[in-house]
Order: C-alpha cells, then sequence, then structure tokens
DNA sequence: CGCACGGTTGACCTGTATCAAGCCGGGTGG
DNA sequence: CCACCCGGCTTGATACAGGTCAACCGTGCG
C-alpha cells in the first residue's frame, strides 16, 4: 500500500503520550477501538501551518512532537496569539461551530500531529463514554485556560504576566518529564509580547529586570528559573495597595 | 406533587427560545426526547449568585430570562468578567473539566434559567447525534468567543474596546428581537471596565468622548448608537499607522 | 564575510490608571 | 413631601507603565 511520505499509520494503544491526550479508564476493548480515532500522523516543518484560518474544518489533531502557536487576526491586520500548544496538548477546537478553523496554528518547531477526523471522534464517542466525557473535558479545559488568560490580560502587569508566563510553561514542560526551572523558548520575544499583550521590547525589559533581581537567568532563548517562589509572589500579589 | 416555590417543570419542545438553545434539524421523536434534558427550572434574584467558584458541577444552564455576568478571581483578590450572558445562552461550560465550577455567574438582573443536569445532556447525546453536535458546537462557540476577548483585550485601545463591546451586545440583542441600535447596559460602569480591561473612569471617559463625537446617545445605562458604521470604523482600523 | 533577524537598551511620548471632587437619581425615613 | 444618603457616574489633575522610535549588538546562516 503507497503511503504519503507526510503520513503514516499509527496506535494510540501503544502511545507514550496517550495520557496526556486519551482518557485512562479504558477496558482492553475500548482501548482497542480507540485506535479508530487516529487516521494518521502528519509531520509539520517549522514555520508552516498546521492549519489556518478559513480553511474547512475536519479534524481535531493531538500534538505529537513539536511546539505549535495559534493565532487570530482582524481584517485589519492586527493580530493576537491564543496560546502556544506542546506535546500530548489537543489543537482545532476552534473549528468544530462554525465547520471551518477561525485561527492559525503554526509551526514553531519541526513537529508531527495525530489527525483526528471529528466524524470519527463523534462516533467514537457515542460509543464509548469515557471518551465521550474526554472529549467534553478537553474543550472545557481550553475554556477554562482561556478565562485565565483573560485575568492576566485584564488585570495584570508587565511583570505579573511573563512571571504567570513561565510558571505555566515550565509546569507544562515539567509534567512532560522536563526540568521544572530551566527551558527553552520556541518562540521569540514579539510572540511572547503578542500572547501577553505586550511589546517586544517590554517583554525584553521585563526578563532583563528579572535577570538583575535574580530570579531568571536568560541565555538567549536558554531560560533558568532560579526563584520560582518570588515569580509565585509576582504573580499574586497586585502592586496597587494605594 | 409539591413544587418547590423557586423550580417548576418544562419542555423545550415549545420553548420560543428553542432555536437559540437547542439544535434546529431534529425530528419530531427527537423533539420529544430533548424535553428530558431540562429538569426543572429555577429562578435567580438580582445580585444573587447561579453558581460560585469552587461549587460542585452538577449542570448547565440555558437563560430563559434575565442577564448574567460570569467571573473568575484570583487569591489575591482580582477579579475579570469574562462575559456577559442572556436570554438563549448556555453557561456552566467551565465546570466540566474538573466536575466544579471555577467561576461566578450572578445575575445581574432576575434571571430564570433551564436547569439541564450534565449526565443527562452526555446520555441524551449519545442518542441523539443531532444534539451531540450541538453540545460540541456550543463549547466550540464559547472557546472562539474568547479567542475574540483575547484579540481585544491583547491588542484594542479603550475606544475599540468600547466600541466593539457596544456593536456586540446590540448585535445579540438584535438577534433576540431588540432593537438593532439602541440597548440597556445591565451593569455597571466597573463591570463592563472589567470585562474590557479598564477602569471605570476610562469607560466612562470613552462613553462621553463617543458622545461628543456624535457616535452614541447616552443616558444612564440607556445607549442608543447614533452610527454604528462609525463604531465599525473604530473597532477595526488601528490607530497605530506604520 | 556579511547580511538579516532577533534581541537589548535608551530616550521620549502617550494612553490609561490613579486620586480626588462633585453630580445625579432613586430610595428611605422623618 | 422633602431631606438625606448612597451607589453609580462624570470630570479634572496628575502620575506612571508601557508604547514608540531609534540605535546598536550578537548569532547563525548563506
Amino acid at each position: 500500500m503507497p503511503m504519503n511520505p507526510l503520513t503514516m499509520k499509527v496506535a494510540c494503544s501503544n502511545c507514550n503520550l496517550r495520557e496526556l491526550c486519551m482518557p485512562v479508564d479504558l477496558n482492553a476493548q475500548e482501548l482497542q477501538r480507540i485506535d479508530e480515532v487516529v487516521a494518521v500522523r502528519r509531520k509539520i516543518r517549522r514555520g508552516t501551518p498546521l492549519f489556518r484560518n478559513g480553511e474547512p474544518f475536519t479534524s481535531l489533531y493531538a500534538i505529537r512532537t513539536g511546539f505549535f502557536k495559534t493565532c487570530v487576526a482582524t481584517e485589519d491586520g492586527r493580530d493576537q496569539v491564543t496560546g502556544f500548544q506542546m506535546a500530548g496538548e489537543i489543537i482545532g477546537l476552534d473549528g468544530i461551530v462554525n465547520d471551518h478553523h477561525t485561527c492559525d496554528a503554526l509551526a514553531l518547531e519541526d513537529a508531527e500531529v495525530c489527525v483526528m477526523p471529528f466524524d470519527r471522534i463523534e462516533e467514537l464517542s457515542r460509543e464509548i463514554t469515557a471518551l465521550q466525557h474526554h472529549v467534553h473535558k478537553i474543550m472545557s479545559r481550553e475554556i477554562v485556560r482561556e478565562h485565565g488568560v483573560m485575568l492576566l490580560l485584564g488585570s495584570m502587569r508587565a511583570e505579573e504576566r511573563l512571571a504567570a508566563f513561565l510558571l505555566n510553561l515550565v509546569q507544562r514542560l515539567h509534567a512532560r518529564g522536563f526540568s521544572r526551572s530551566e527551558l527553552v523558548l520556541r518562540m521569540t520575544r514579539e510572540e511572547i509580547g503578542s500572547y501577553l499583550g505586550l511589546k517586544l521590547e517590554t517583554v525584553s525589559r521585563t526578563f532583563s529586570k528579572f535577570v538583575e533581581e535574580g530570579i531568571v537567568e536568560v541565555n538567549q532563548r536558554h531560560v533558568r528559573l532560579l526563584d520560582i517562589d518570588a515569580l509565585k509572589r509576582i504573580v499574586n500579589s497586585q502592586q496597587t495597595c494605594h
């Protein structure tokens, strides 16, 4: 059987990321069936889109490797990074409501995703309750995550935003087996700024400030968190104490 | 059969809001079954919560009448309005992921909601494909809505935010049969400010500016949009020209 | 080698926050 | 019925965080 060089057949049942993107409480038979969810895998080269605003929606994507950003744009050319996604996370949920995507998903490094046709997900989740519930949880989690971003954008100062951003990233990386205090940023200062509602200069200055205060060490994209408690304190103690 | 004074039995099948909160393409039999989704109705007095952060999640709520705000808070007392909801809209989606709510939903005026136990929704949506798909769309719609808010909070200036806010409100009200240019705000300037990431004074000043420019008429909470095109122009034409 | 892109830093500007005073309208109690 | 109060709103003066513009630097790639 000929295969597209960009795709290959795979199974969830023996995937090491399964506990991150699939429900955990499955019996053997259900586990088997879950493999039907993933159609193929697809490789995405750094800097290229997984999908773009306006494209028809067909599938959700589970990230196997690599790092993505999603962003929305207005007609007048403004755009906003709405999230950064890493291995085990699901992208494409925005497309369900109108059958086409309403944001861009760009790979920030070479990546590989599992393509999960949404009609197949719906079909299977009618049969496997655990999967149904899992899909609901994933969507709800995204809603809650966005609440957090709204809180950040609506009420935090630059330092608080950056501190929250770093803590969130390192926490997610740690859940994937990486260091709990060291990370390599896959995005530019400008992309961080877009996500945090700041200009790239402000991001840069805030990094410098943290370095001066001995809270972090920054070497290009390599960041080491020296004082995680200090970062936490920055996040939840608003300055305004008039 | 004795009834709780705050609740009463009801049916979706003959509800005039059905097309707003339920799927449209149902056959007669499915329509019948849909009535099973709503357990009871519940009345909420102005200023009181429908649910609070931390409370166990059991149900989604379809608003029948009235107006709500939802808000999230941090430990340090900061809080952020994440949305305003009106008749036909669904609240409570935040609770699915962790089986308890992560935000507060407060009635801004006396309200009535349809209580839809989530396990019943899940059960029924395993049988009725249209309902399943509808639930997915509602959640996806919320995600997309929040993308829009992130764009607003992350990249718009005060005037743009307020203009976008007014246009959004009036558009939703119009879809419910109200005027396309006149509206009564159910929330305070402070609540608007929280939602838009602005202080109440800035909201007030921006209203005044719009009034000066003849774009809107403001009388307390009563607002008339005199020049909708001007508002649209304000929203999508960022000032930063180069 | 040199160019280009990402990042840093400085000087200055501006939009929004902050603080403060006062207004308006509706509800309450004398 | 009026006086008062209180919460919500407006407006002004001032402060400051972050934006803007510009110069420069470092690194990696062609």
